[in-house]
RNA sequence: GGUCCUGUGGCCGAGUGGCUAGGCAGAGCUCUGCAAAAGCUUCCACAGCGGUUCGAAUCCGCUCGGGACCUCCA
């Protein structure tokens, strides 16, 4: 068995193997902290949280690098070189670090209520100007950028000729060719610095407005949008890596250009498993912020958006994003969400359940074909995680077992049809998967403890009512816990749980 | 205009040519003081039209619809 990923630079499922097992280098393209994040931007995070928890399961020791896009990129190459986070500082009259802080820290924030796991070195932009200025020299050196006004563009035209006779022409990752671009563009304005249209800026000379700047051979500037990329790919996980990850929408022209870079520094395309994930839709449309369709995290998680008819948790929106497969659409809806939210809750509980069950160790399976059949299920799930991560079809899996699970609680099926060996695996492998590699987590209050000691009293109470054939009070109970988002079922033992809504 | 993806039941979504994923919603039953939850059963499907094949949701063609990228974008 061994695991099969989508590689968008073949256009095909390929094995994975790693250059250098069993260490994996993992580069995703991280945020642009000049704003909140939205639903869209969850995505990709969640993702490849999986699959590096996934490769870490498997025993791989990943070195994952997501950076932090901290130096802006250009509103609209050509017409208005303007940072877009300098520009949103003046007008919030912050420091644009001051800025970068506070989009970092709630993104920081938003990552860790998904659970996600942070990355092995986040790099900012801003902390490998240095890195990224001697990339550019040597770009230049190498005949393939040139200057003009104090701006860098990388020459792709002459990359093209070149690289084409070496298989490795300017757009072999999203399969367009250098001709059509050239049929097909529209005109742009303030070009001239520009040998071709085709031609991105590698260094862009700051204008006097602007705030974020920086020393170079060529004046002062920044960087271009690209480059942070590959100056850090390549600094913290060498010139050819394994896995490089990010939204389709970098495809083009992001990740393009990266190759671009990196071939000509390095004599090597920097990765060799390129990975993209498909676009949360809204409506059919990408929800995008060109679109004015975003929803942010923060009103995701606190339901204040009147697009929303209520509050989703992350782990419902972990849940929501891993019951489709990565490289497919996926389209948001309040009905979507909460088929999730409600498809979790069951799953969870029946897990739960069945994690606090201790089986003897020994006994045989008093009912074969049970017994075969929950196996077969479980081993599926390596199977399907290993079929370019399947999580939609391993959670189908779950939805089955769980229906076992709860039929055994309700005492429908005896505990002793399966024989402990695959109750253990089951056990374990639940664990592993929803908690290890899904990476959920269920959802308590830190009070709980305290919390639980109060409600016991009341089911106590009840109880005794109940007792007492006392329903007027026992229902009093119940309903106004249910008000309160508590809600106590009475189990088949006699016993009485409770969940919260 | 160029390049590419896609069209699955009320909704969301898996689907490797033959054995009809799964979830939510709906219907019935069981359990229950009543609920809730759960279990069992059940309804509802592959955009349309051709073709290949013994057999197609799956392959091919056409038509219609939706979308993405080509500009910042996860």
């Amino acid at each position: 068995m061994s695991l099969k990923v989508y590689n968008s630079l073949s256009r095909q499922k390929e094995i994975f193997t790693p250059i250098n097992a069993p260490y994996v280098g993992m580069y995703v393209c991280g945020p642009t902290v000049s704003g909140e994040s939205h639903l869209g931007h969850a995505r990709p995070f969640i993702t490849f949280d999986v699959i590096y928890r996934y490769l870490l399961q498997l025993g791989y020791k990943v070195r994952y690098v997501r950076n932090i896009t901290d130096a802006g990129h250009f509103e609209e190459e050509g017409r208005e070189a303007e940072d877009k986070i300098s520009k949103k500082a003046v007008l919030e009259k912050l420091e644009p670090m001051e800025l970068v802080q506070k989009y970092t820290n709630l993104y920081h924030w938003a990552m860790s209520r998904f659970n996600n796991l942070p990355p092995s070195i986040e790099p900012t932009a801003t902390g490998h100007i240095v890195e990224q200025i001697e990339m550019i020299k040597k770009i230049i050196a190498d005949g393939y950028a040139y200057e003009a006004n104090g701006s860098v563009y990388f020459d792709v035209e002459k990359y093209n000729t070149d690289f084409s006779k070496l298989g490795k022409p300017y757009g072999m990752l999203s399969g367009r060719n250098l001709e059509d671009q050239l049929d097909t563009t529209r005109e742009l304005d303030n070009q001239e610095e520009k040998r071709d249209k085709n031609d991105f800026a590698l260094w862009k000379s700051a204008p006097p407005e602007h705030i974020m700047r920086w020393n170079s051979p060529w004046g002062e500037g920044f960087p271009g949008w690209h480059i942070e990329c590959s100056a850090m790919s390549s600094k913290y996980l060498g010139e050819e890596f394994d896995i490089h990850g990010g939204g389709m929408d970098l495809q083009f022209p992001h990740h393009e250009c990266e190759i671009a870079q990196s071939t000509v520094c390095n004599h090597k395309t920097p990765a060799r498993f390129w990975l993209h994930n498909n676009m949360i839709t809204i409506q059919g449309k990408k929800m995008g912020k060109s679109y004015n369709n975003v929803i942010k995290l923060t009103e995701l998680f606190s339901g204040d958006s009147p697009i929303l008819e209520q509050a989703y948790s992350p782990m419902t929106i972990r849940f929501f994003i891993l019951q489709s497969h990565y490289r497919g659409t996926l389209d948001f809806s309040n009905e979507a969400l909460q088929a999730s939210e409600k498809a979790l809750k069951r799953l969870w509980e029946a897990y739960e359940w069945y994690s606090k069950q201790i089986f003897l160790e020994g006994s045989t399976a008093s009912d074969k074909t049970l017994d075969e059949k929950v196996q077969k299920l479980v081993t599926e799930f390596d199977e399907f995680m290993d079929d370019d991560f399947s999580t939609a079809k391993v959670l189908a899996n779950m939805f089955e077992l769980s229906s076992f699970i709860n039929s055994i609680k309700d005492k429908h099926i005896s505990v002793t049809a399966i024989s402990s060996a695959t109750a253990l695996l089951l056990q374990k492998q639940l664990k592993v998967y929803l908690e290890d590699v899904f990476g959920l987590i269920g959802e308590r209050s830190s009070d709980y403890g305290q919390l639980d000691g109060v409600l016991q009293l009341l089911i106590s109470i009840r109880k005794d009512a109940k007792s007492k054939k006392d329903f007027m009070t026992s229902d009093k109970i119940r309903n106004e816990l249910v008000g309160l988002g508590v809600q106590l079922k009475d189990e088949k033992d006699g016993g009485t749980s409770y969940s919260f809504n």
